[in-house]
DNA sequence: TTGTATGCGTTATCAT
DNA sequence: ATGATAACGCATACAA
């Protein structure tokens, strides 16, 4: 039996002859190494696991297939799990995961609390946290996430070079981490650019298109002036474009917008949008790799900050 | 050990002192059953495979999470694999499915010859094919299909019925097997109407907006009469409406336009796009539950058929 | 280079 | 009701 393993494997100790023999055989017989039995006594399964809060959401979807393109490469398999932003969900996938003894965890912002989370992670090998932040750096975890401050900076700069002046942020959930960076970054720029801020400028809504539609229609009866609006999402952007042209605002003539993560509807949309790009896929591969260092035991940075980019086209 | 793990699992033969006794215990000390080594034992894995050309694409994301809620309800675990549509891709993930012991396979959109797909699905205990028909039935597996025949009916028949009379068909890829059973329902339609069938008014492309704006072009150019036109997907759909515009024509004023799959895209783009609906988060619900139960040798229909439903919007 | 004993964590089977 | 033994399919450690 051994010998047919280290041919099988191709690991030294084994004639070459005999090696041929198997290998022939194996083939015939069409035998298959069973990997689970395998994963049993080396603890170690080739298998991670991907927590999304949605897999439907363009944005965990690109980093989904980043993630798994990168684990076909390096022969991984993943177990894909939604949590439809269920706390409890969250937990139940951790647990089973747990149960099947996986190299490793790309968790997607995750809606647990601090203490929770942390507990968590420690039952794993390594764990690489995407769009969350950790209170103290742990040894088997790292987290990735995409600088929504400076995205916002970008948006805010180029409204500015642009000669707009009065602009306003339709800022999505108030509890959102993405949002609070952004609202700090807006602020931050107009101060540079001493244009006063103005609270009234700001306003939130759920993160879809009836959301901007209804927050932009605020923003704009309560300061007709506005003459740009950066927005928290591309859906959130279209539903401020259609909230602008209702109200008979031409877009980008009388008013500019600016959106964020660039998914294909950008793209379709008239006026094309333009929007804060991150290269979604290649956070999936880069978090792949980056678990299976820290599963290696390499050391990493526990944390990497993503640069968005603006990808400038018909809206602003 | 024997004791531990019938309490553990709530199997009859342990007194009840004892089994509280050792649950308690396993509580405390946070025990989880390790399922992979249970699967060795059980040669049942709680795991099935979940195959799709691309992840990306909202089509099989919605699937993928229907399959992937059916499964948390029922414990069930999924292995997400990504094919890119290369057939080499689509047999190595099924090679490595096959390695894991899995209880089932759900096989999206498969593009395998008829042979080598027959022959690899009998290496399975079960496995549900999406869009995808087979030659012969086999006994441990099961096709759930779209009836994209009727589709094409149902639009055409709202064409007639709004008295539209001359229209067109951009039919997405040639080898499509969605496009060709459409393309019969288109016919049959327009020859029950006693419509004439003009071959000039179907046109081939690529299954995105860019491919539907000149397919749309090269029709309208060849007839500027055409006063309806069924596209492909919404999409395809989008650049349809998109050759209408630059061509001068209002939707759905001068020319009425339908899709089909119903992405959120439908409801966001102005006019409102009338489309084929199919519940695909249901589907893949459906797939699930059809994988376990012909896994537990239960009998099933060999082939299931989903009506597709015609959502009316703005643009036909 | 080849082969044997042992164990991974669990359950099936048979004995007490 | 409880416990001992073997087995699932492999690889590690050691012996020949």
């Amino acid at each position: 039996m051994m010998t047919a393993s280290r041919a099988i494997n191709n690991k030294p100790g084994v004639s070459e002859t005999m090696r041929q023999d198997i290998q022939r055989l194996a083939e015939e017989m069409r035998y298959r190494p069973n990997l689970i039995a395998q994963g049993l006594v080396t603890r170690q399964t080739f298998t991670i696991g991907l927590i999304v809060p949605d897999i439907t959401n363009p944005f965990f979807a690109q980093i989904a297939r980043g993630v798994e393109d990168a684990a076909f490469e390096r022969h991984y398999s993943v177990f894909l799990i939604n949590t439809a932003e269920e706390p409890e969900r969250e937990i139940a996938a951790l647990v089973s995961l747990w149960q099947k003894d996986i190299d490793g965890v790309i968790l997607c912002s995750s809606r647990l609390q601090d203490e929770q989370l942390v507990s968590r992670i420690q039952e794993f090998q390594a764990v690489v946290l995407i769009n969350r932040e950790l209170p103290q750096p742990l040894p088997n975890s790292l987290s990735i996430q995409i600088n929504d401050r400076l995205g916002a900076q970008l948006a805010i700069r180029h409204f500015l070079e642009t000669r707009r002046s009065k602009i306003g942020f339709v800022a999505g959930p108030r509890q959102s981490l993405s949002s609070q960076k952004r609202l700090d970054g807006f602020r931050s720029e107009l101060a540079d650019a001493t244009v006063s801020d103005n609270p009234q400028r700001v306003a939130y809504c759920t993160p879809n298109t009836a959301g901007g539609f209804r927050a932009a229609t605020e923003l704009l009866t309560r300061d007709p002036e506005l003459d740009a609006i950066f927005a928290f999402n591309d859906l959130v952007a279209v539903g401020v474009m259609q909230a602008c042209q209702a109200l008979g605002k031409r877009v980008p003539e009388d008013i500019a917008v600016i959106g964020a993560d660039d998914i294909p509807l950008a793209e379709i949309i008239r006026p094309n949008l333009t929007s804060l790009h991150v290269d979604l896929t290649n956070i999936g591969a880069l978090a792949l790799n980056s678990l299976l260092n820290l599963g290696a035991g390499n050391k990493t940075p526990s944390s990497i900050q993503i640069d968005p980019r603006l990808y400038i086209r018909e809206s602003g």
